[in-house]
RNA sequence: UCCCCUGUAGCUCAGUCGGUAGAGCAGGUGGCUGUUAACCACCCUGUCGGGAGUUCGAAUCUCUCCGGGGGAGCCA
């Protein structure tokens, strides 16, 4: 169809000042409904969540094409947009020509009319972003992305690019997916006899499951940076908030202690929360009304309000004189359980809280050891629903306690030189945290489960598209 | 990895005491001048997840394998 006028994308013509002149719209029909001599189609093109409406009736020349089509199809209609003299709609196109890019048959396309379950659009995932659900999940997720880097980019932080491919292993974070040129059987051998000089690196690798300590060697010298790139964990982990690919943003702060981590880490949430209700109101209000009542309501609220920062001791101190019954009972110097993270954010707080100085014993070697030499000064950011959203610590920045925190964790520093040096030159008190992305989309839209807020989920036993 | 639930038409699901399967939607055909998950009528649709067993007879009971979901652990 060669037309003088530009493709308009429907965001912007159901947003349109005036009425009355020609446009040309392409997209994917969702819907269609007939009458005699006259027959409805609704197309969207992804830029919004609503369709446009296209009308014809016989008179139109191409009036068969039009009324034959099915829900799938490709089109570009063309068309005068007009005030729509049905309710329902603000306007609508008086359709005046027709072409089809691609056909969708009707009885093999699998997307309906009707609301599908997840379970089934996942087994469609090349498919289900054509649904009202998945566009709006991902446009959100696409504001959420550009809201981080504003909040960062606004704030004098540099995008650093950590490796995907890392040399060191037991980082500890996790399981690692092994990178290997070699086959399976001889990768295996390998394993045994650690010898990869063979190997294409010729050493051991894996793909990351933090860029953590690559940022704080850059964090060292430029100041302010944080990362936002893909992460892997080969945990067999099959649960609603787990993903063996996802994508995760980790700020480090250079002359940064645990308070000034703790006032990013709000000011940041707040900061992306409102932008994405500013930015993706229409779709927000999809979530609200259709995934879960009380969203926007409950976003607005952790905006306006004021995160709560407990110690790890009172939260403990909190949870045995709850009264609750819980199924692991509560005890100084246990990991927290989901059960009790819940009791916090849930039902003692009704809001984010952030625990702070954990003991030494269930934290990772590169927290700073607080005074007390029991506790290190990390802090965990908790929200109803999803439990930890950010974790996240100051860093150690003494050479011999880092050092001898490694050994008692049974980590070789041999391993880490390059990161002890950063505490040998010129160290400086440092903190920062990570804040998984998928979680952070789960918590704005109200998606109950991970695997719907990534295009293509990677998952224990699936990996298809 | 553990615990629980689940698998019936393309989709969502019903199927009682064990007697060989059904509804809505989708799809097809026809009808209807403005529909909005349009409506009305008619038509089509099944290795009841696979295998084995109990039984005269299994969607239904038992065992087993596979898939899916939820919870837990691990974590972001």
């Amino acid at each position: 169809m060669r037309y003088n006028v530009k493709r308009s994308r429907i965001v912007d013509l159901l947003k349109s000042e005036g009425s009355g002149f020609d446009v040309l719209v392409k997209g994917w029909v969702r819907t269609k409904r007939v009458s005699k001599g006259l027959c409805f189609v609704e197309i969207n093109d992804g830029s919004c969540l609503k369709n446009i409406q296209a009308v014809a009736d016989e008179s139109m020349p191409k009036y068969s094409i039009f009324a034959n089509l099915t829900t799938g199809t490709s089109v570009a209609i063309m068309g005068r947009l007009i005030d729509s003299p049905a309710k329902g709609q603000k306007f609508e196109l008086q359709t005046k020509d027709v072409e089809i890019y691609g056909k969708a048959d009707a009885g093999e396309f699998p997307l309906q009319k009707k609301g599908h379950s997840f379970e089934f659009l996942r087994e469609i995932a090349h498919l289900r972003p054509r649904t009202n659900t998945f566009g709006a999940v991902f446009r959100v997720r696409n504001a959420l992305a550009f809201a981080i880097h504003k909040f960062f980019q606004e704030r004098g932080f540099l995008y650093i690019h950590t490796p995907i491919i890392t040399g060191n292993d037991c980082e500890g974070a996790g399981q690692m997916f092994r990178v290997t040129t070699l086959d399976a059987k001889s990768a295996n051998d390998s394993q045994n006899a650690s010898d990869f000089s063979e190997d294409f690196f010729g050493k051991k690798t894996a793909l990351t499951v933090s860029g953590q300590l690559e940022g704080e060697l850059v964090a060292t010298a430029l100041g302010n940076i944080y990362t936002f790139g893909p992460t892997f964990r080969a945990e067999n982990s099959n649960t609603t908030r787990h993903l063996s690919e996802f994508w995760m943003i980790e700020p480090e702060m250079a002359f940064a202690t645990l308070e000034d981590n703790i006032a990013i880490a709000e000011e940041f949430l707040k900061y992306i929360f409102k932008y994405c209700l500013e930015n993706c109101k229409e779709d927000m209000e999809f979530f609200d009304q259709r995934i879960q009542k009380g969203v926007i309501a409950n976003l607005e609220g952790i905006i306006k309000s004021e995160f709560t920062a407990i110690t790890y001791t009172e939260a403990v101190d909190i949870l045995v004189k709850s009264g609750e019954k819980f199924e692991f009972p509560v005890k100084w110097g246990i990991d927290m359980q989901s059960e009790h993270e819940r009791y916090l954010t849930e039902k003692k707080f009704k809001k984010p809280v952030i625990v702070i100085d954990f003991p030494k014993e269930i934290k990772a070697f590169y927290m700073k050891v607080n005074a007390d030499n029991k506790t290190v000064r990390a802090m965990d950011v908790l929200v109803p629903g999803i439990g930890e959203i950010i974790g996240g610590s100051e860093r150690e920045d003494n050479y011999d306690v880092l050092k001898s925190r490694m050994v008692e964790l049974g980590l070789n520093p041999d391993e880490y030189w390059w990161y002890l040096d950063t505490r040998k030159f010129g160290s400086v008190p440092h903190a920062g945290f990570g804040l998984g992305f998928e979680r952070t989309i789960q918590f704005i839209t109200g998606m109950q489960n991970i695997r719907d807020v990534i295009p293509f989920p990677r998952t224990p036993k699936s990996a298809e598209f």
